[in-house]
RNA sequence: GCCGAAGUAGCUCAGCUGGUCAGAGCACCUGUCUUGUAAACAGGGGGUCCGGGGUUCGAAUCCCCGCUUCGGCUCCA
C-alpha cells in the first residue's frame, strides 16, 4: 500500500500500516514526536491501520497548540487520572472520561464520596505517574470479549458503552515499569506514551448524571487539564483569571450597578448607575421597534389558571410557575407573555387587512427557576423580555421572520457582540402535520439565509408548538446564553381561537412569531458588561462625563460647564479629595472621559482625558461634536 | 433539584488544631491640607462572625438542620 504525503511525495509502506509506521518510515524523530495522524483530514491513532492512499499528515509534539494535538494529550491525560483514581480509591467504577473545551473530565461511581480535600492526592498521584512513565498500546477486540471482560472487572459503565457502541472496539492498555496497570474501553486515539504531559492540573470536582439523565445516578466528575508546555498551563491559569475579573456579577458590585438579596433570590435590585444603562437599552428597543412598524402593549401580570391550561403551560411549564391562591381562584405569576397577547388579539375582529400585528411589551417575568441553577444577572427568577409577538398570515412569515433576525443583529452588530445561531427543528412530540412543519422550517432557513447568517442546526430540538431560531452569545468564561430566540407557532393561535377574516371571506388562523432579541434586559446587561469589562461605549455608559475642579474655587465653573454639557450623563466630583484621588476614582468607575478644570481652563481650552489616560485639549464646541457622534453609538 | 465548596465591617480578606479572635486595607465620618491627571495626613464610628439548634467551663472556630452564594450536572419553556 502507499500513502501520500503533505508535500505530495508518495510513500510505499507494507499492506495494513498503521500511522506510527509511516512515520517511522520518514524518520525516527519524527515517529519519536507524533502524538496523532491525519489520513484524509480525519484524526486517528497513530497505531490504527491507514487506509490505502490516504493523504496523511502528521501532527507532533511541538503542535503544542493544535486543538487536535491538545485533544489527544487530554484524553490520555483523562485515563492517567483514571489509573491514578482506581489505584487510591480501590472499588471505584469508571465511567467516561473525554478531553473538552481547556481540558478534559472522568466520571466515576466512588464506593465513599470523596471531596475536593481528596484532590491533591490524585493529582500528586498523576503526576508520579507521568514522571514514573506509562506506555499506552491500543488492542482490538469483539463486542462481545469487551463485554465479557468489564463484566468480569464489575464495570457496569464500561458494559454499558460498549453496547451503544458504534463499530469496532477498541481498548487501551497504559503500562509502566511495574507492568499492565489500567486498561481502559476507548476509541482513542492517544499518545504514544505519558512523556509529552509536561503540565497537569485537577481543576474542579462536581456531580454530573450518568449519560447527562438527571433519572440516572449521580456520578463524581473529576475535572482537570493538560498540555505540552509548563508555560502553557501558566498562561491558561492567568487567562481564566483575568476573565474571572469581567465577571459581571464582580463588576456590578464594583461599578455599583445591582446586587441580589437572600431576601429575594433570583432578583435583582437595580441601583441607579444600573438603571441608566436599562433606560438608554429600553429606549433603545422602544425607538427601533416604533421604526419597525411595531405597536406597544401591556398585559397583565397575573392570571387564572385557566389561561395556562388553554395555553398549555398548565401542563408543560408549571413547576416553573409561581402560583397562589385567592378567594378560591388558583392564580399564577405570568413566565411568559404570550398567552396574554393572545388574549388581546381575540378582543375585537381582525381583518387580513390587519396583519401582521406585531405587538410588543417588555413585560416583567417570573420563572421559578432551580435554585441551583441561578446565576447572576444570567439566569435569574424575575426579568424583563423584550418581548413581541407577530400575529402574521402564512405568506407573510417569511418577511417576518427576517424583519426579525435584521432587527436583532442591527443591535448586535452595534454592540459588537459575537453571535452564535442555531435552527432548531421539529421534535418527536410535535403538534401539527409535516406540512406545516416542512413550510414553517423552510421560511426560517430561507430567512437565515437572505440575511446571509451561518447557523447550525439542532435536528429535533424545536418546540413542540413550531421550529425556532436561537441566537446565543458567550460569557467571559466561555459558558453559553441564550439571547435572543425567533419561534414560530402554529399551536398557540388556535388554542385560543385566533382568527382573522381573509380576503376570501372566510375565517382563517394567524401564525404567531415569538421573538425576542435583547431577550431579557437583566442577561443581556450581564453580557453587556463582561463583553466590555465595565467599560462601557460612551453611548451606554452610565456617567459619560466626570468634570473633575482642581480646587474648591473652581467648583462653581465646573458645575456652569456641567450645565452646558446638559443632555448627556455628567457628574462635577467637587469632593475633598485629592486631583490625582478623584482622577483615579474616575478611572477605576470607568467614565468614558474625565474633565479637569482649573486655572488654566476655559470654553475655547479644556482638559480631557479619555479613558485609560489619553489627554488632550479642546474647545467646548469641540468637545461637543466629538460627543454627539459617540452618543449616535457609532 | 443533585454533587462538591464557601458565607467574618459597605467591599476585598486575615483569624492554624475551641481560650483578649472580633482584626487589616479600602470605603464611610470628623479635622488639617486647597490640590494639575490612577491612592495627602491624622483621628473616629461601624460586625446577631449567614440563621437556628447542639457539644463544651468556654464556639467565628467542632456537630446537626436550614438559607444564600460559588463551581459543575440537570433544566433553560
Amino acid at each position: 500500500m502507499n500513502v501520500v504525503l503533505p508535500d505530495g511525495n508518495t510513500l510505499e509502506l507494507a499492506d495494513g500500516a498503521s500511522g506510527l509506521d509511516a512515520a517511522l518510515a520518514i524518520g525516527p524523530k519524527l515517529a519519536e514526536q507524533a502524538v496523532l495522524i491525519k489520513a484524509n483530514g480525519e484524526t486517528q491513532d497513530l497505531r490504527a491501520p491507514l487506509p490505502d492512499g490516504a493523504k496523511i499528515e502528521i501532527l507532533t509534539t511541538r503542535n503544542t497548540a493544535d486543538p487536535d494535538a491538545l485533544y489527544v494529550l487530554r484524553h490520555s491525560a483523562a485515563h492517567l487520572l483514571a489509573e491514578a483514581v482506581r489505584r487510591l480509591h480501590p472499588g471505584v467504577k469508571v465511567a467516561i472520561g473525554p478531553p473538552i473545551d481547556d481540558g478534559f473530565y472522568y466520571d466515576f461511581e466512588f464506593p465513599t464520596p470523596i471531596t475536593e480535600g481528596d484532590l491533591q492526592a490524585i493529582e500528586d498521584e498523576v503526576k508520579r505517574e507521568i514522571a514514573e512513565g506509562r506506555t499506552f498500546s491500543r488492542e482490538e477486540i469483539t463486542a462481545d470479549e469487551a463485554r465479557e471482560r468489564f463484566r468480569a472487572e464489575g464495570e457496569p459503565y464500561k458494559v454499558e458503552l460498549v453496547d451503544t457502541a458504534q463499530g469496532a472496539i477498541s481498548l487501551y492498555t497504559q503500562s509502566g515499569a511495574n507492568g499492565a496497570d489500567f486498561t481502559d474501553l476507548c476509541r482513542g486515539p492517544h499518545l504514544q506514551n505519558a512523556a509529552p504531559i509536561k503540565a497537569f492540573k485537577i481543576t474542579g470536582l462536581a456531580g454530573a448524571y450518568w449519560r447527562g439523565d438527571s433519572a440516572n445516578t449521580q456520578l463524581t466528575r473529576i475535572y482537570g487539564t493538560a498540555f505540552y508546555k509548563e508555560a502553557d498551563l501558566a498562561a491558561y491559569l492567568e487567562r481564566m483569571e483575568e476573565s474571572r475579573k469581567r465577571d459581571h456579577r464582580r463588576l456590578g458590585v464594583q461599578l455599583d450597578l445591582f446586587h441580589f438579596s437572600e431576601l429575594s433570590p433570583g432578583s435583582p435590585f437595580w441601583h441607579p448607575k444600573g438603571m441608566k444603562i436599562w433606560n438608554v437599552l429600553e429606549d433603545l428597543r422602544r425607538r427601533e421597534n416604533l421604526a419597525r412598524g411595531y405597536v406597544e402593549v401591556r398585559t397583565p401580570q397575573i392570571y387564572d389558571k385557566e389561561l395556562w391550561v388553554t395555553s398549555g403551560h398548565w401542563d408543560k411549564y408549571r413547576e416553573h410557575m409561581f402560583t397562589f391562591e385567592s378567594e378560591e381562584r388558583t392564580f399564577s405569576l405570568k413566565p411568559m407573555n404570550c398567552p396574554g397577547h393572545c388574549v388581546l388579539y381575540a378582543n375585537g375582529a381582525v381583518s387580513y387587512r390587519d396583519l401582521p400585528i406585531r405587538m410588543s411589551e417588555a413585560g416583567v417575568l417570573h420563572r421559578d427557576e432551580l435554585a441551583g441553577a441561578l446565576h447572576g444577572l444570567l439566569r435569574v427568577r424575575m426579568f424583563s423580555q423584550d418581548d413581541a409577538h407577530i400575529f402574521c398570515t402564512p405568506e407573510q412569515v417569511e418577511d417576518e421572520v427576517l424583519g426579525c433576525l435584521d432587527f436583532g443583529y442591527s443591535i448586535y452588530e452595534k454592540l459588537g457582540l459575537e453571535i452564535k445561531v442555531e435552527l432548531s427543528t421539529r421534535p418527536e412530540n410535535k403538534l401539527g402535520t409535516d406540512e406545516e412543519w416542512d413550510a414553517a422550517e423552510g421560511a426560517l432557513k430561507a430567512a437565515l439565509d437572505r440575511q446571509g447568517l451561518t447557523y447550525s442546526v439542532n435536528e429535533g430540538d424545536g418546540a413542540f408548538y413550531g421550529p425556532k431560531i436561537d441566537l446565543h452569545m458567550l460569557d467571559s468564561l466561555g459558558r453559553g446564553w441564550q439571547i435572543g430566540t425567533v419561534q414560530l407557532d402554529f399551536q398557540l393561535p388556535q388554542r385560543f381561537g385566533l382568527t382573522y377574516q381573509g380576503a376570501d371571506n372566510a375565517e382563517h388562523t394567524p401564525v404567531m412569531v415569538h421573538r425576542a432579541l435583547i431577550g431579557s434586559f437583566e442577561r443581556f446587561i450581564g453580557i453587556l458588561i463582561e463583553h466590555f469589562a465595565g467599560a462601557f461605549p460612551f453611548w451606554l455608559a452610565p456617567v459619560q462625563v466626570r468634570i473633575v475642579p482642581v480646587a474648591e474655587v473652581h467648583a462653581a465653573a465646573a458645575h456652569e460647564l456641567a450645565a452646558k454639557l446638559g443632555g448627556y450623563r455628567v457628574e462635577v466630583d467637587d469632593s475633598a479629595e485629592t486631583l490625582g484621588k478623584r482622577i483615579r476614582n474616575a478611572e477605576l468607575e470607568k467614565i468614558p472621559f474625565v474633565i479637569v478644570y482649573g486655572e488654566k481652563e476655559s470654553d475655547d481650552a479644556l482638559a480631557v482625558r479619555e479613558r485609560g489616560g489619553g489627554q488632550s485639549t479642546k474647545s467646548l464646541a469641540e468637545l461637543q461634536g466629538e460627543l454627539a457622534v459617540l452618543a449616535a453609538g457609532a
